[in-house]
DNA sequence: TCCCAAAACGTAATAACATAACATTTTAAA
DNA sequence: TTTAAAATGTTATGTTATTACGTTTTGGGA
């Protein structure tokens, strides 16, 4: 028995209700392009650069695709906080605790190239005491960590 | 009287005699290009691209600039400590503190472009604190605060 | 002083990352 | 069902950074 290639990455019910409610929340559309973009992510379990999402995406769907077309993709993702932009190593990963917004902050493995999200309630208050005291309106903010991570200490 | 046009930024002695130490320290040598392209970063008062460095140094000195030329001086600046490298909006600018190496902590300010160099004990000591919780051996990290200045709130 | 290896620099080409400009299609709401 | 906004498609181009390789400068040891 034959099967027709998969259309898409495979997401995960759960995944794939949370995109649908945060894009609800912000009023935005989820296309099945742009759920494509996010499984992709989702299927790789590291950030991955823009063109590796575009040599992965037409791989997968057997077609050229425009850096243009996955640049507004990711910035939708971003947008409604699906996914965050790793900016010391220009590129991207989907959010691991998407049902609410929040601050990019990282833990950067350089040797096995993971991602691990902060969760850290002090660090925010203390980033936005820190902007209030110099008398700074703090809109976004970035926080990447390098360096290795359990496993890899290890090695 | 006529002037030979000026080969150079002017480098206060201060800010020459602490390149000196750093570079020292580090041993590495402070050739005049480096100390040329040092000169032109503080000369600006904010954080330049490496093409608009470029294009500044070219016009001072009235000859052509490779990429790579300012590349190789960038990479020598930030590994002496004297210049931080803005990851969010990849540009370049002075250490405000060069007397001693540090972490890359910055408020952005999206309207003027001013880049506030954050001193802040407790900050390191969060950021270090959390990736001892998770196992992972930190070797460097940056912190990006984007919003608006003191002047820029205001307008 | 001269030799030599390492560091710095020069030149050209190209790779990697991102956006501009403009036409067309899809969508959801009036 | 019309229609305006959103999303997408296509092409070109702008911006950032590195590779490959050859030459020059530098500083320390024979």
């Amino acid at each position: 028995m034959t099967r027709t290639p998969t259309a898409a990455a495979p997401l995960p019910a759960h995944q794939r209700k949370i995109a649908e409610q945060r894009c609800a929340e912000a009023s935005e559309r989820l296309t099945p392009a742009r759920l494509g973009a996010y499984a992709e992510l989702l299927a790789s379990n590291r950030p991955v650069s823009a063109y590796e999402l575009i040599a992965l995406l037409e791989r997968r769907q057997q077609k050229k695709i425009a850096p243009l077309t996955v640049y507004r993709h990711l910035d939708f993702l971003i947008r409604v906080g699906l996914v965050h932009r790793i900016e010391s190593t220009q590129s991207y990963v989907p959010c691991d605790h998407p049902e609410h917004s929040h601050e990019s902050q990282y833990l950067l493995c350089s040797s096995c190239g993971h991602a691990a999200e902060i969760e850290s309630g002090p660090l925010g208050s203390l980033l936005n005491e820190i902007a209030h005291q110099q008398g700074f309106r703090a809109e976004s903010s970035v926080v990447e960590i390098q360096g290795l991570c359990r496993s890899c200490k290890t090695d």
